[in-house]
DNA sequence: GTACAAATGTTAGAAATTGTTCGTTTAGTC
DNA sequence: GACTAAACGAACAATTTCTAACATTTGTAC
C-alpha cells in the first residue's frame, strides 16, 4: 500500500468509526503500513476533535451511551467506607419523605440504595444522582437548575439557590470536603458551600456523610458549623480522639 | 475473531443486552476468545456503572439500561434528516449568543454541532443535551431545574417554567411532535407544551426543527401557533403541497 | 544542495490488561 | 444438612500496550 498524507489517514480512521464501534491500534498500523506509534498519535489527535475515546489497544466511539456523567474514577476511592456510610444513612429514610441529596460520591452511593424507595421525592443538584434514580419506580426526582461546573457533573450558582427556595424537605444528606477539628464544615468550592447552606435551611434535619479521610481536613470555603447539622455519619477508621472532640461540639455522630 | 481493545469488548457486551435480557460468562468468553476471568472483570466493571446486575454465571439487565437503549433507538430514527436539519440550524448561531435548546432528538443533534462553539451559553431542560455539551470548552451549560419525566431524560413542570423566568436568550431551538396543517404546533406532553411556550416568550427568535414526518401530524397538546415562531427548518422529503400551505401562514421555512 | 520544520520510526522503561492457579463460595441435588 | 460441580475472587505471572525521549525520514522553501 502506498503511504498516504497524514490528513488522509486521519480521515480514513474517522470513517472507520461510521461502521465500527471500535478500532485497534495494531489493525490500523498494519492497514496503513505505518508504525503503531503513528496511529497512537493520530488517535490522540482525533480524541481532541471527534467523539472518540482512546483506550488500551485502540479507541472507541463515545456519546453512544447517554447520561455518562462520569464519576467512575473518584467513585472508586475509599468505596467500601462510603458504601457502609450510605447504608447507615439509608436507615434514616422512611417511605413518603422528601429528601435532598447533595453532590458527592458518598451521596451517590446513597442514591443507589434509594432505588427501591417507596414514594420518595429526591431533590438534587447532582446529575449523577439524578441519572441513578431516573428509572426508580418509587422515586420522583427533582433536579435543581444551575450552571454545570466543568469537570464535575453537578449544578451550582445563583439559579441553584433560587430553585432551592421553592422547596422544603425532611432530610438533607450532604457530603463535605473537610471537617475541621474546630467544628467547621469546609468545602473546596465556594459556590457549593453556599448551596449547602441553603439546603440546610429548608430541611428539617441535616445529615453529613463523610468518610474518615475528611476529618481534620480543611478546605477553601466554610459552609457552616457542625452545630448546624443533626447527624454526622463516618466510618470506624476515624481516630477516636477526633471523634471525641467532635461529639463534644454537640453533634450526634454515628460510626459504621 | 480479531481481538478488539478492551473498551470495545465492553461496548459489545453492553449491546448484547439490547437483544437479550441476560448473558452468561461462558458464552461471552467463547465469543470474544478471552478467558472467563476477563469476562468476569468486565461484568464487574459494568456493574459498577450500574448498568447491569451480576448473577452466578452471568449478568442481567437493570432498568436504567433499558431507558438508554430506548432513547438511542429514537435517536437513530430518521437520523440523516435530523442531522441535516441540525446543520442548517447551526448556521444561525453566532459566537457569544445565548441559546435555548429544547428537548428532543433533533435538538440533540444540534447540540453535537455546538461543541466547537465560541463563548456560547446554552440553556436547556434536556439531560442529553447537557451531557453532550458538558465538556465543550466554549460553551457554558445552564440546566433548568424540574421534575424528571419517567422514561425520557428531560425536565418539565412548574419548576422548569419558574427557572426559565430567570433568563432571556437570543434564539430558542425547539422540536415538536406535530405541525398541523391548520398552523398549530402540537406536543404529546402537556407539561412540555407549556415549557415550550415559555421558551418562546423569553427568546428574541424562535426556530422549530422538525423532520418531514412531523408535518401534518397532531398530538395531545397545542403549544402554540406557527405565527409565534420565526423559522421552521425541515427536510426536503416534506410534501411541496404541505410546505406551500405552511408558508402561507407567514413562517419562514427552510428545507434542507 | 542546504536548512528547517513536520511527520514518522525506534527504543526502553512504565503501566495496563489478560491468563493461570488455587482456595473459597454458591446453587442445586440427594 | 451434606455433597458435588460449577462459578467465583485474589494473587501472581505473562503479555500487551503505553508514554516519552530521541533518532530518522520526509517535505518544502530558499
Amino acid at each position: 500500500m502506498r503511504k498516504l498524507p497524514s490528513a488522509a489517514r486521519l480521515a480514513r480512521i474517522r470513517e472507520r468509526f461510521a461502521s465500527e464501534a471500535g478500532v485497534s491500534v495494531a489493525d490500523l498500523a498494519r492497514e496503513f503500513g505505518v508504525s503503531e506509534m503513528t496511529i497512537r498519535r493520530d488517535l490522540s489527535q482525533l480524541e481532541g476533535q471527534s467523539h472518540i475515546h482512546r483506550t488500551h489497544g485502540g479507541a472507541v466511539l463515545t456519546g453512544r451511551m447517554l447520561l455518562e456523567f462520569d464519576y467512575r474514577d473518584r467513585r472508586e476511592a475509599n468505596r467500601d467506607a462510603k458504601q457502609a456510610i450510605a447504608r447507615e444513612a439509608r436507615k434514616l429514610v422512611k417511605p413518603g419523605q422528601r429528601l435532598i441529596l447533595d453532590n458527592g460520591t458518598t451521596t451517590l452511593e446513597l442514591a443507589c440504595l434509594l432505588r427501591d424507595g417507596e414514594n420518595l421525592t429526591v431533590i438534587t443538584p447532582s446529575l449523577a444522582v439524578a441519572s441513578e434514580l431516573l428509572d426508580a419506580p418509587g422515586v420522583e426526582v427533582i433536579l435543581l437548575g444551575g450552571v454545570i461546573r466543568r469537570g464535575s457533573p453537578d449544578l451550582t450558582g445563583p439559579v441553584t439557590e433560587h430553585c432551592l427556595e421553592l422547596f422544603s424537605a425532611d432530610i438533607t444528606f450532604q457530603g463535605t470536603d473537610g471537617i475541621g477539628l474546630d467544628g467547621k464544615l469546609y468545602n473546596a468550592d465556594l459556590r457549593l458551600a453556599r448551596v449547602e447552606k441553603h439546603m440546610r435551611r429548608i430541611a428539617k434535619r441535616a445529615v453529613v456523610l463523610a468518610d474518615h479521610t475528611k476529618i481534620g481536613r480543611t478546605a477553601l470555603a466554610c459552609s457552616g458549623k457542625l452545630s448546624d447539622i443533626d447527624t454526622l455519619i463516618t466510618d470506624r477508621a476515624a481516630s477516636a480522639e477526633a471523634l471525641r472532640r467532635l461529639s463534644k461540639l454537640g453533634v450526634r455522630t454515628v460510626t459504621v
